[in-house]
DNA sequence: TCGTATACGAGAGCGTAGTT
DNA sequence: AACTACGCTCTCGTATACGA
């Protein structure tokens, strides 16, 4: 880093091959003392890359100057091409620091020799990173259920811990038990031991924001509970360290008792029902999402059915769906009209990690619930069964897109309308009735035909294979 | 009009360098 | 020694720009 005023320059590079131990680090100094126009120089040890900057007159003067400084590499190690890119690098670095006291901070990053001639099947890739993924979820689940534990066998009765779907900021909700009234809302953090010795410590991350709301730090390895007041943490990790004077203050023996505590500080946690905190989400798109949710399910309570939210994020399956003596793994998809091309679409693809974006599988999920919002109230919805999907290429193939036209969707040509008039079977009409409140009788009607309809299909496919499910569908379009 | 690619934001983490 | 910031991976989602 150079800065305005300092007297030398310190390069550093990532060790790129094994030191000696007596050698403290790649760093070289350059004194700063040289004669205007005349280069900076340097050759990197063990790497044995050369450096020259020029620095432009007046560059380090509080006046704001537009002149950059350059930047010539050499090594015989390294392609041309190489380093051309981190000059150009450097470069493009330098103009973003022009003006600002900082010339310029830069590691050069050259990968060593084994690190540049690795390669790795993408399915090896893949399986890894979901492997790891999958532990991220155990390590979730187990702090949670450590949790749980902590609380039964605490000495207070009458309370539960209930997870939060979604991707709100409160994990769970701690109430009374069976109450619809709320409770307070917390946090739930896990975390490994890191660090030699007998004291370890606990980092965990992104700690900030959770203002009314209970931290709740979870040490699995070592069974340890530790409750900080949300408002009492801005930064953005939190550290404690067994021993230390935050791991005496924060410590919980008797979970329930704590929870309790602060269950009846109600001025600095206010409490929150399942639902408000189902919507407190950052993002827009994520209280679209469970603002959607909560109003498809409402209207499939309506014909007795439940839509229940998965709780693992994350996940293809969005929720499940049971009523009829059937339970549905269901997707669900959320969509507006999209002004420029008037039009409803959803996305119909996954992530893959290393694979990228990649078509869902018929198996990924049973039933799919596209609703279509007008103003961010559902106007009507669409319950497609993969093997429909299937049919239409449009699980199991490639990542795409699905144009959704319900009756009345403005379509410029007839010839688009015809193209997806096959959806038509599965749609249902809100007809301007606004849920949560009982939708008229014809609608309900309708919802019920559909759902008719789709368990035919389900129960075909299970015994005859897609093919015969296509066949008895048997759910004609209404006339609207 | 329609399909693809990209952007961005949320969640869950880990490892390491830097600062107090 | 204790504590914090930053950069990275993995997942999901919707919004939007752009070109054929």
């Amino acid at each position: 880093a150079i800065y305005e005023g300092s007297k030398e320059v310190t390069l550093e590079l990532p060790q790129l091959e094994q030191l000696p131990d007596d050698v403290l680090g790649q760093k070289l100094q350059l004194l700063l003392l040289q004669p205007a126009g005349l280069p900076l120089e340097a050759i990197f040890p063990y790497t044995k890359v050369g450096i020259k900057i020029w620095l432009p007159p007046g560059y380090l003067a509080d006046d704001d100057s537009t002149e950059l400084p350059s930047f010539e590499l050499n090594s015989q190690l390294y392609s041309p091409e190489c380093l051309q890119h981190f000059e150009e690098e450097l470069k493009t670095l330098a103009e973003t620091l022009c003006g600002s006291p900082v010339l310029f901070s830069w590691s050069l990053n050259f990968p060593s020799s084994a690190e540049a001639s690795f390669s790795e099947n993408t399915a090896i890739a893949r399986a890894r990173g979901v492997a790891a993924q999958r532990d991220r979820k155990r390590k979730e689940e187990e702090s949670f259920c450590h949790l749980q534990q902590r609380l039964l066998c605490s000495t207070v009765t009458g309370f539960e811990v209930v997870r939060v779907p979604g991707f709100s900021r409160a994990d769970a909700l701690f109430q009374r038990k069976g109450s619809s009234a709320g409770g307070l809302p917390l946090q739930l953090k896990a975390a490994s031991a890191s660090g030699l010795g007998d004291k370890p410590i606990f980092c965990f991350k992104k700690t900030a924001g959770y203002d009314g709301m209970l931290l709740i730090l979870v040490a699995v390895d070592y069974g340890i509970v530790w409750a900080v007041p949300g408002a009492a943490v801005t930064q953005q990790s939190f550290n404690i360290q067994l021993g230390s004077s935050r791991d005496e203050l924060f410590r919980v023996t008797d979970v329930g008792h704590a929870l309790v505590e602060c269950f009846r500080r109600a001025a600095d946690f206010p409490h929150i029902t399942l639902t408000q905190a189902g919507l407190r989400c950052e993002a827009r798109t994520h209280r679209l999402e469970m603002n959607t949710h909560l109003q498809m399910a409402a209207f499939l309570a309506s014909v007795g059915y439940i839509l229940k939210k998965n709780l693992e994020v994350a996940s293809a399956v969005d929720s499940m769906l049971s009523g009829g003596g059937k339970s549905w793994r269901v997707q669900e998809k959320a969509s507006h009209l999209h002004s420029p091309s008037n039009a409803y679409t959803i996305n119909l693809r996954k992530h893959a990690g290393v694979l990228g974006k990649v078509a869902y599988s018929a198996s990924d999920f049973d039933l799919l619930l596209a609703a279509v919002l007008q103003d961010g109230n559902l106007a009507g919805m669409f319950l497609l069964p993969s093997t429909v999907l299937g049919q239409h290429r449009l699980v199991g193939y490639k990542p795409t897109e699905l144009r959704l036209v319900p009756p009345w969707a403005p379509c410029a040509r007839h010839a688009t309308k015809t193209k997806y008039a096959w959806q038509l079977e599965y749609y249902v009409d809100l007809c301007g009735a606004s849920v949560p409140a009982m939708p008229p009788e014809h609608v309900r009607s309708r919802l019920a035909q559909v759902l008719q309809a789709v368990q035919y299909i389900w129960q075909a496919d299970e015994k005859n294979g897609v093919a015969t499910a296509l066949r008895k569908k048997s759910c004609p379009p209404p006339v609207y």
